[in-house]
DNA sequence: GTCCGGATCACT
DNA sequence: GTGATCCGGACA
C-alpha cells in the first residue's frame, strides 16, 4: 500500500482509516476486519505512551510507518496501533474496533453478546484476533500475519463522526476519536 | 523499593 | 460500581 498515507501525523491517518481493512492471518487463514472506529496518538499529546520518553514497553511506537505496536493494559487485554509519521517521532493509531468477515472458532460468544460485535472494543479485537505483544513492532506486510487492505471506496465526511477519545485522563478534551455513524461494530456511542 | 492507576471488559 | 490481573513510572 501507499507508503506516504501511513508517514502523516496520526491525526490526519485515524480518520483515513475507517473503511480499511486489517487482515490477520492464523494457520493459513485469514480473517478480514472492517476498521470502524479509531483513536489518534501523537508526539505533543499527553495521553500518547511515548510523550514522555522512550522505553523498552514503549519504543515500537516510535517506530516506520506501517510497522505496529501492541502493549498490555489493565493487566489482561492487548491493544493494537498501527504506528505512522516518520521513524523516531511517537504517533500512532488505536484500533479499536473492527467488523470481522467470519468468527473465529476460538472465540466463544458471551450470553447475550452479539456475533457483529466480537471486536467491537481494543481489547475485544485484540483477543478476537490472537493480536499480543508477540506482534509487537512488527511491519505490516501483505501475506504474512497482519496487513492492510485500502477501502474500496472512500467513506464520506457526512458518514464520519468526530469526538473525544474513550478512557484517558490526560487530554481527554482533545477530539481524536472517529468512528463510522449507525455501525453496529462500534464500541461506544 | 513500593505503590498507584491505566488507550478494558463483563457482570451486578 | 466492582473485580480480574500486569507492570511502567512516579514517588502520591
Amino acid at each position: 500500500m501507499d507508503k506516504e498515507f501511513l508517514a502523516r501525523s496520526a491525526d490526519l491517518v485515524a480518520p483515513d482509516l475507517l473503511g480499511y481493512t486489517l487482515v490477520r492471518k492464523i494457520g493459513g487463514v485469514e480473517y478480514r476486519g472492517l476498521i470502524v472506529e479509531t483513536e489518534a496518538y501523537t508526539a505533543d499529546d499527553p495521553a500518547c505512551h511515548g510523550y514522555r520518553r522512550k522505553t523498552p514497553r514503549n519504543q515500537a511506537i516510535f517506530g516506520k510507518p506501517g510497522s505496529v505496536y501492541v502493549y498490555l493494559i489493565y493487566g489482561m487485554y492487548h491493544c493494537l496501533n498501527i504506528v505512522t509519521d516518520v521513524e523516531d517521532v511517537c504517533s500512532a493509531v488505536l484500533i479499536r474496533a473492527l467488523a470481522l468477515d467470519k468468527i473465529p472458532a476460538w472465540v466463544t460468544l458471551g450470553k447475550k453478546e452479539k456475533p457483529d460485535r466480537v471486536a467491537a472494543g481494543p481489547g475485544k479485537l485484540c483477543r478476537a484476533l490472537q493480536i499480543d505483544r508477540q506482534l509487537d513492532g512488527i511491519m505490516l506486510k501483505p501475506g504474512a500475519g497482519l496487513w492492510l487492505e485500502p477501502a474500496s471506496d472512500r467513506l464520506k465526511p457526512a458518514e464520519i463522526y468526530q469526538t473525544t477519545r474513550i478512557g484517558i485522563t490526560q487530554g481527554a478534551e482533545i477530539p481524536w476519536r472517529w468512528y463510522i455513524k449507525e455501525h453496529p461494530a462500534v464500541s461506544k456511542k
